[in-house]
DNA sequence: TTTTATACTGTATAAATATATAGTATTTTT
DNA sequence: AAAAATACTATATATTTATACAGTATAAAA
């Protein structure tokens, strides 16, 4: 993207601050008015501009029709959301990141790392549905019968994780799938994180 | 707080999706053809019982000059999380609030009000637990199917909720629970708000 | 060098919009 | 029983507002 000029920059704050300050955006008028323009057409040629950058939408023939359009990720770092793609790699990479999510740290009981865009129906019979968010806590420490995040040797999945000497049970909950059983000894399996809680949108 | 009208909600409604959608609020004649009024004063009129009841202010003299008070302190104000106590008062006065989070406002498909914290085990079947958050956009307007509060003479209930002519179906989730059937003839029913996402921590 | 983008003033106007006024009817409050 | 609030239709209009057109001038890109 082009970078905006001085005064592009000073349009796109001044319509940033007439909708914080009254709920809507401001007229061409107003904008000249507060950037010290004699005509009008002065603000609508930096809207165009803008218009152009792909910074802001004009919507045609109605009053006050601005909007911003990257709607910056408000600061603060969010949490990103990924998607369990096919093969092995649900990892924070930025191809992975679908999305991010401003949430209150005090939400869950522990920090989130990320979340996790369920695919599949394997947890169905435990309330967690296809597309639901899945909070997760990065650790490779669990408790048998904890929700984990772990990565085979060809997939990553989201299972009830118990561990019995060097044999891991996958646990889906959903009679209509099988559990799966690694043996640590010929398989490996890592445990990225664990599910604290869960997000999602009807 | 005056109790806003059925209308009055609608209309509140209408500039709240304005704002979402097209990022500035909506004029007269638009509240007009999206409620399907056909005087501008219909619109007018209800502004004014809006700012008169001091929901919204009205900047005089300038186009689409609608703004949402209690939106506009959105810095800090995180949305409150209200326990389905057992009779009659769901609202948002402060007694019910047990506490309040910060979430990201585009997190959901609607301006998320309220969390409900969920009571019983009547939507357990669709994935809806005890303790869960339910998301509540306040609304009293509703599709059948809608996951819906409700609040009906004696009980504040949520449920999946389908209206033909005078009769009101409320249907859990939950084949041990069965579906609540109003006359709305001989009873009284208010839809409060509806439910569009959830948040469960475990 | 020519074109394109930036950065404005100045004028004009069709269309969008708020807003007043005049009614009618129903419901709620006092 | 009277007053006030609700819930509109219908019409009108002053004002707001977007937007086009005509210029001037400078800087950057092709």
């Amino acid at each position: 993207m082009k970078d905006l000029t001085a005064q592009q920059s000073k349009v796109l704050n001044c319509i940033e601050e007439s909708i914080n300050k009254t709920g809507f955006p401001p007229t061409r008028a107003e904008i000249c008015q507060k950037l010290g323009f004699k005509s009008p057409n002065a603000a609508e040629s930096h809207l165009r501009a803008l218009e152009k950058k792909n910074i802001i939408s004009i919507a045609g023939g109605s009053s006050r029709g601005i909007s911003i359009k990257s709607k910056k990720s408000s600061s603060g770092g969010g949490v990103p959301v990924i998607g369990l793609v096919a093969a092995g790699s649900a990892t924070l990479a930025s191809e992975n990141v679908e999305r991010e999510i401003n949430v209150d740290p005090s939400l869950f009981s522990r920090n989130v790392d990320y979340f996790l865009k369920v695919k599949g129906l394997s947890m169905i019979e435990d309330g967690i549905y296809e597309d639901d968010l899945v909070a997760i806590h990065k650790t490779n420490d669990f408790k048998n019968g904890d929700l984990a995040v772990v990565r085979t040797e060809d997939d990553v999945t989201l299972k009830y994780i118990f561990k019995k000497n060097h044999k891991l049970l996958l646990k889906p909950a959903n009679k209509d799938f099988d559990p799966i059983h690694i043996d640590l000894r010929n398989e490996s399996a890592e445990v990225e994180g664990i599910g604290i809680g869960l997000i999602r949108k009807n």
